[in-house]
Order: C-alpha cells, then sequence, then structure tokens
DNA sequence: TATTGTTATACTCTATAACTATA
DNA sequence: TATAGTTATAGAGTATAACAATA
C-alpha cells in the first residue's frame, strides 16, 4: 500500500502553493537582507543555530536537509563575518561546535525586523490573525517533521525552529 | 509608513519556516515526479497553466515571478513533451498564447497525485483538518497579492492558483 | 520607438566524489 | 573500518544583455 488514501485531496495541494509563495518571499529577503550582508540561506541557518544553541555541522545539514558540504561554505561566510564560530568538540575532536556569537545574535535580530517588511509585501492579503495561524500551522509542520530521532540522539537536530515560536 | 508596526511579530518570522517547508516539499516533488519525467517547476507551470485557461508568456512570467528569459526554456521543455501549445495570437502576433493540451492536463492530474505521497511525508504533523487550514491560508496569500492589477490588463494574469482552490 | 519572444552567456546554488583527521 | 569535516568539480537554476519579429 504505497498510495495513502489520497482521494478527495487532489485539489489541495499545497506543494505549489508553497513554493510559489517561498520564492516570492525569498525574492523579497534577497533584497532586504543586502544591507546587511546577508542571503536567505543566511537568515536559516542562523535561524537554526540561535534555536538549538550550538550543534555539529552535520546536525545541521540534517535540519536543513541540505547537503553537507554545502553547510561548510555556508558556514565560512557566515565565520568571516564574525556572526558564528566553529570549536572542536572535547568528547569527540571530529566533531566541530557551531555556535551563534554575540555579533550574529544581533545582526539575526535586525535581519528579521527587515524581513517583517518583505512578508508584509507577500502576506498582505492576510490579516494578523491570519498570519499568526499561518505561522503557527508551519512551525508545527516544521518542528513534527524533524522529531522522529529525536530522543536517540543527543546532538540535538529536533525542535529547531521550536524554540523561537510561541512561548509567551 | 515604510515601517508598519513590525513590533510584536519580530518572533513570528514565516519566511524561514515558508523556505525550509518549501525545500523538504521540493526535494520530495523531484523524487515522486521522476517516473513522470517533470520536475517541480514544471508541476507549478501547468498548475498555473490550468487555472489561468491560456496566457501569454509574459504573464506566465509575472505571474510565477521568473524572468521571461526563463520561461522560455520552461515551456520549451513542456512543449516537447506536448504538455503545453503555442499559438500565435490573432489580435497580437507578437505575442504566444499558452495553453495545456489534453495530454498535459492527463499528466498534471497524475502529478497531483504523486505529490500527495510527498506531502504526507512533510506535513505528518498536520492533521487533515490543519492541512486544510493551512492550504486556505496559502491559497489567499498566494491570490491575494497578484490580484493588484487585475482589472486593469485583460491578459489575466490574476487568480492563477486561486482557480484550483475550494469549489466544492 | 516599444513590446514579445528568443538566444547566448555568466553567475549562483546544489550535489557527487575524493581527501584528511579522528574514532 | 567508519565518521566529521573539507576540497574540487560538475550539473542545474537563474539573471543579464543583445537580437528578431511585430506593433
Amino acid at each position: 500500500m504505497t498510495s495513502p488514501p489520497a482521494a478527495d485531496r487532489q485539489s489541495h495541494r499545497s506543494g505549489p502553493l508553497l513554493d510559489h509563495l517561498a520564492r516570492r518571499v525569498r525574492l523579497r529577503a534577497e533584497t532586504v537582507l543586502v544591507p546587511l550582508g546577508l542571503r536567505p540561506r543566511h537568515l536559516v541557518a542562523l535561524t537554526v543555530l540561535r534555536a538549538q544553541g550550538g550543534c555539529s555541522q552535520q546536525s545541521l545539514a540534517a535540519t536543513l536537509e541540505m547537503d553537507g558540504t554545502n553547510i561548510v561554505g555556508l558556514l565560512n561566510e557566515l565565520e568571516t563575518g564574525d556572526l558564528i564560530a566553529r570549536r572542536r568538540s572535547p568528547e569527540d575532536r571530529r566533531r566541530h561546535i557551531v555556535e551563534l556569537t554575540l555579533a550574529g545574535t544581533d545582526l539575526l535580530c535586525q535581519a528579521e525586523c527587515a524581513m517583517a517588511a518583505a512578508e508584509d509585501e507577500v502576506f498582505g492579503a492576510l490579516d494578523q490573525a491570519e498570519r499568526e495561524s499561518l505561522y503557527a500551522l508551519l512551525s508545527k509542520a516544521a518542528t513534527g517533521s524533524e522529531i522522529p530521532c529525536a530522543a536517540a540522539d543527543p546532538t540535538a537536530e529536533s525542535a529547531a525552529f521550536c524554540a523561537a515560536a510561541d512561548h509567551d
């Protein structure tokens, strides 16, 4: 039974919509982040690092579902800007523990502020309550799909986007 | 008033989440669409074409927020597979009216079916009601942000994703 | 002259394979 | 031998500029 009950949902495919909207946001993000010297994927990486507090590069790669080799270049750029720091894990010297620096935390904050304007443009059709709902749903989908192997691995590659979510 | 009330929303940035989830869906979409000879952007283009019913290439470019030059190659691929057809507009012979073929309509249907499995994997943390909510919000955001110049241009570059939305 | 579509080209993003060091 | 990280390289995606046809 490789095909689950996909009967009625045929007319409700979110994939293309998600792709389209993500593209719209990303195009605008590229623009608003230029003054900060950042690009969209930098923002995603910084967000994850803030949420996880510090993790190995492979853990980061797993969370972002990016190839490990691309993580290297990405972190190199962030390290050049002194936004993150790499340090050897004392337990396993093969590992690099990646963490946000103070400068990184600060810049991430500025970037999120800049992103607000970009998102306003794309989500203009949604009122504040709807945007909150959207955020909650996206948040749940994102964190839920990364939890499966959380208990098994102490490297903490789960609940990446969760920490920044709703804790008020 | 270039900076709207972006005070409290600082902790609710949907951008990175959207980017991340779209990536997850796209990665899986690439896999499930291979047997059909399609790629994610083909699916998006076919979806728009079905919704719009037929439009110029520039209209398509505007809807997808893609560069017009990339539309050419994209349509070439779809035309090779006989999924779309180009015909000169009788009113303005500079324009190519792009339309879905029967084969294209059929394959799109199959593709959507295949996508269901991919989306199930990414949205596993959401129940059916939540997925419907998510779809509705994404749909509203996507269509709302393309409506602005709808009344002015009869080329119909608006309401692209809307037609496929909720009409039950 | 302006617009639609096209081609050619360069730039960025991403993935694959081979290498170094640690375990 | 297996794993974490790195490097080099090739492929796909995307944007910029110049061109042909039509208005």
